[in-house]
DNA sequence: CAAAAATAATGAACAGTGTTTAGTAAATCA
DNA sequence: TGATTTACTAAACACTGTTCATTATTTTTG
């Protein structure tokens, strides 16, 4: 029988639509401005309704954090061609930092809050996508050692100290920290501060010159 | 006439009362537990009276965030006497790193939070103690930079490398994302994966092995 | 000393937040 | 049609930061 099927269907397109609202609301007003009732009220559905789909307020942003590993899946897809494992790295860097900095709600959802996590422990699910890039991140850092000759480095160290790295400076970046280094480097606008220090980073560890 | 000097020490102390509780507060706990409401209650004053020592909760948290820089300055002091200036920024490096993993949420209103940020913003004041430690990081810098005869690189963008990468090693600890490099990398017991990448960094910006 | 002025503190409200529960209305099943 | 299940909600609870009219206290002045 279709019944089941359709009554099924009609729940999923509830979860969905609350789910579409919280990105929309997120991209217009920010991450802060996310509440269980702004969602209810312009879904036209009381705020008791979205504890019927949802446990609780982190299983919405832990979904919503997979939505922004989405988006940033999307605009870091073309430097992946690149054959050079070093220059590669300097592009995968260079593509985080924009994303991270012009999307900072995202990121923040992504790669700083806990309450996404608390979602993640409470059902001893996994940490996904971030895992997958890691990963990418470490077999990259393998090659790109192998290519400028250094041998005796641990990749995966040197994967978490380069994403350490870029993601500090995001986070500086994106709390005003970087002001006091730079007065320029407010928001908006890219931060001539930043590439040069992407650019340090590739020289000091690869001797990359750009 | 030394009555309005009592009355001036007298508002002094309901302020710094109320500092003080804050801060209590937070250590016990815990920095999102902190609320107007619940100074007042634990002062026995009134949520309103606050108000007329503090414009917002944001002047409190700015006030807050400075007790953090004197904690950590007392925790830092011991290492600014190392003659070498590459085994300074080793021990700098590894202060900080304890000082943040293991005071989450002063370094969280230090180096995270927007909130403490407003408030310098709206005052035009200054983000002083950051500066300063920022500054000094720097000729660090130069003194190792010199040592290590890498002349060709920047110091302020030396330093600020050093910070993200730091920086960026205690917020992925504190908000579990090390948990994906290194299951064994929670809180509380002190992390291999952390002083390994803290090694990795002076031996691939300096050569230096500890 | 008593009245007036200044200071200090507060109760109550406003506008929010996440979340729970008891109860209602509608759809489906027998 | 009546019973049962499903879908939904109103209202409450316990919080949050903040404002403002009002009260109580203290100080100054006539």
């Amino acid at each position: 029988m279709g019944l089941a099927e359709r009554k099924e269907r009609e729940k999923n397109e509830l979860r969905e639509l609350i789910l579409l609202k919280a990105k929309e609301i997120i991209q217009r007003d920010g991450q802060d401005k996310l509440s269980i009732r702004k969602i209810a009220t312009e879904i036209e559905y009381s705020p008791a309704t979205i504890y019927l789909y949802f446990q609780d307020k982190d299983e919405i942003l832990y979904q919503m954090m997979d939505k922004g590993f989405e988006l940033m899946a999307a605009q870091m897809q073309q430097v992946y061609h690149e054959p050079s494992a070093i220059k590669r790295l300097f592009l995968i860097g260079r593509s985080y930092l924009k994303f991270g900095t012009e999307n900072q709600d995202w990121y923040d959802l992504m790669f700083n809050s806990i309450s996404p996590m608390n979602h993640i422990e409470r059902c001893k699910a996994e940490w996904g996508h971030g895992i997958a890039i890691f990963e990418f991140l470490v077999s990259t850092c393998r090659e790109a050692l192998a290519e400028s000759g250094k041998t005796e480095v641990d990749e995966r160290i040197m994967a978490l100290q380069l994403w350490s790295t870029v993601h500090g400076l995001i986070s500086l970046a994106n709390t005003q920290r970087l002001l006091i280094v730079d007065s320029n480097c407010g928001q908006g606008h890219d931060c001539a501060l930043i590439d040069k220090t992407m650019e340090n980073i590739m020289y000091t560890l690869f001797n990359y010159k750009i």
